[in-house]
DNA sequence: TAGTTTTTCCAAAACGTTTTGAATAATATT
DNA sequence: AATATTATTCAAAACGTTTTGGAAAAACTA
């Protein structure tokens, strides 16, 4: 590995000199500048980046932490913002590095980590209500974006979407179908994404006056949204929309429906929240799914951006962004039917 | 973040005296150190590990390279030596960190991370023949311990089963038993594994003057086996006993033995190498299945410690085991048919 | 030519830790 | 008490890079 001081020998200038010159410094002359960077070439000199981070605290390497499940439904979202994550990291000349979490407290290899002192900042994901990583983080300065939020006024760099709004606007495109009787098949609560859906439920269905709207929580699986619709639908009252937390629930909840007898759109209607997954794609379901789409994907370079941003000096209330949400109708949703 | 220099200033004795105390140094007397760690601990000081590395080269981090695939299979591998791994190593007080694998190229990655020079060194798995990367770390003398052999002759540490004595043992097993006539279903040749298991299963069949020995290669899936398979008992002399690469070809291939009106292990045996993965269990098979078996789990500390005696001044070619193959024979093999 | 201003490069210190070789203090021996 | 030996601590340098504040060189002006 060639140092500074290597090229500073062979130059006759000063290891200042050399520094400042590829560091584009503005008062190093030019010439002196571009023999600097030929000989830098030539030597293959990379600039030892334990050094600079004992210099400036920089590395240019963020973490993630993830959390090895034994069950594999969460892969594809793990993979899809994996993948996109580093590209977009890649693009600014920052390393993303992972680390598994084994623990049973969600902090502990956040600690392991910043002992280390190595990482530049972290961005967390899948964020539990008031999740105690971000408290832990925030009390000591660590810089990271959140992807979602966790807490109604954050004070720490985010991109997510809205929830409540997701439940809303589902809400009131189905109430404006005719629908009555509108079920929710949700998450698991101990999520904030899931808790906050639930409350943009409720709100939109009072402030419209609906008053059967059974909700079900705590589904992942297809066969959740099975078993959560059947029971729903073999009520006095059964719910004639349904509104689920993800595409693969809405598959479970269309099987029920079919398996009552029930037609899809024209006796039920069946909408999701959609993060365009490569694997369970939307328009692939017959009928294809109305959705509140948000990419997953789309939601990588945003992250990036902000923490590095941050990183960069600029204040975290200045850092909190939303992503857009897309309501595409397609044939899983209709009309209210006729009473009989 | 407390510093030595700190402690050095409240106890009144040199920055010197204060690291060789932390560290164990014999000729610090036992008072001193005493008081030194008191101090340490009441200010919470850690080792700033930018520095350590700076000084010594050694950082406690060592890194591994993830490929990210499109399909889903390798998940039970990856997660299991990960997680083996992480634990592996934390009970020798390092961390793995991961970095995910974008480029075409496989070495790619590891010059990035190399730039950083932060880790102290790599673990590789999933070798191919000749694997461009253990070259590329071998040429520039960077520390890593491969699972698996990638060569006849390796010069580097490394941990893995005798995939040519897998094949071999099955192959004598299966000639004991009377059969004549045995089929091998193999992985992908690009991989070292399978390119092994294909030379140790010509040369048994070869010394035990076997004949009639069919052979597919890149099979990955329960399909793969199940339609090779299908093949091969499709001919005028098909094999009455098959050697698949995995349990999950075992499982298409017991399919494709059943499909033909043919009984398991009456009319064809079937046996296969087993990783004991969680959810591909080889005694939860009809009839249970006959294994060569290497638990993936139980190379992880063997890994772990390679490396990092290697990193503590070993020898790499004291630093090269092979992991115990266990032949379990259960219901899915059994004497060759008696002849029509 | 002398004085002033601008441009360019540099010495020193810093970052936090470890290690070498020596200095100092304490203890033992004569 | 003086000398020798052992135990303990220390100053300085190193690791590679960045930055502050200033020195030196070059260019400009009168």
């Amino acid at each position: 590995m060639a140092t500074l001081k290597e090229i500073s020998a062979e130059l006759g200038w000063s290891v200042t000199t050399v520094s400042r010159a590829l560091n584009g410094f503005p008062e190093v002359n030019e010439n002196t500048r571009k023999k600097v960077q030929e000989v830098a070439d030539r030597l293959g000199y990379r600039p030892n980046r334990v050094a600079q981070r004992l210099v400036t605290g920089r590395s240019g390497m963020v973490g993630m932490i993830v959390k090895i499940k034994a069950d594999m439904s969460a892969d594809q979202t793990f993979f899809e913002i994996l993948t996109g994550l580093t590209a977009a990291l890649s693009r600014r000349e920052t390393d993303l590095v992972l680390a598994v979490d084994q623990d049973d407290d969600p902090v502990t290899p956040y600690k392991k980590l910043l002992e280390r002192d190595i990482l530049d900042g972290f961005i967390l994901n899948a964020p539990t209500t008031n999740d105690p990583r971000v408290s832990f983080l925030l009390e000591r300065g660590i810089p990271f974006v959140l992807h979602g939020q966790d807490r109604p006024d954050p004070t720490y760099p985010s991109f997510g979407i809205d929830n409540k709004a997701v439940s809303a606007r589902s809400v009131k495109m189905l109430s404006n179908l005719g629908h009555q009787r509108i079920a929710l098949i949700n998450g698991k609560l101990r999520h904030a994404y899931a808790s906050d859906r639930l409350a943009g439920f409720d709100d939109a269905a009072r402030g419209l006056g609906l008053t059967q709207t059974p909700i079900a929580n705590e589904a992942t699986y297809e066969s959740d949204g099975y078993t959560k619709a059947l029971d729903m639908l073999a009520g006095p009252t059964p719910p004639t929309a349904f509104i689920c937390a993800s595409t693969v629930i809405a598959a479970g909840v269309i099987r029920a429906v079919r398996d009552r007898g029930l037609r899809v759109p024209h006796d039920v209607s069946v909408m999701a929240h959609d993060d365009a997954l490569p694997l369970t794609r939307a328009i692939n379901f017959d009928p294809a799914l109305t959705v509140t789409r948000a990419p997953l994907r789309d939601a990588c370079t945003p992250l990036a951006d902000i923490l590095l941003d941050h990183l960069n000096g600029t204040p975290a209330l200045e850092l909190q962004r939303l992503q857009d949400i897309e309501l595409i109708v397609r044939g899983s949703t209709g009309p209210a039917p006729k009473e009989a």
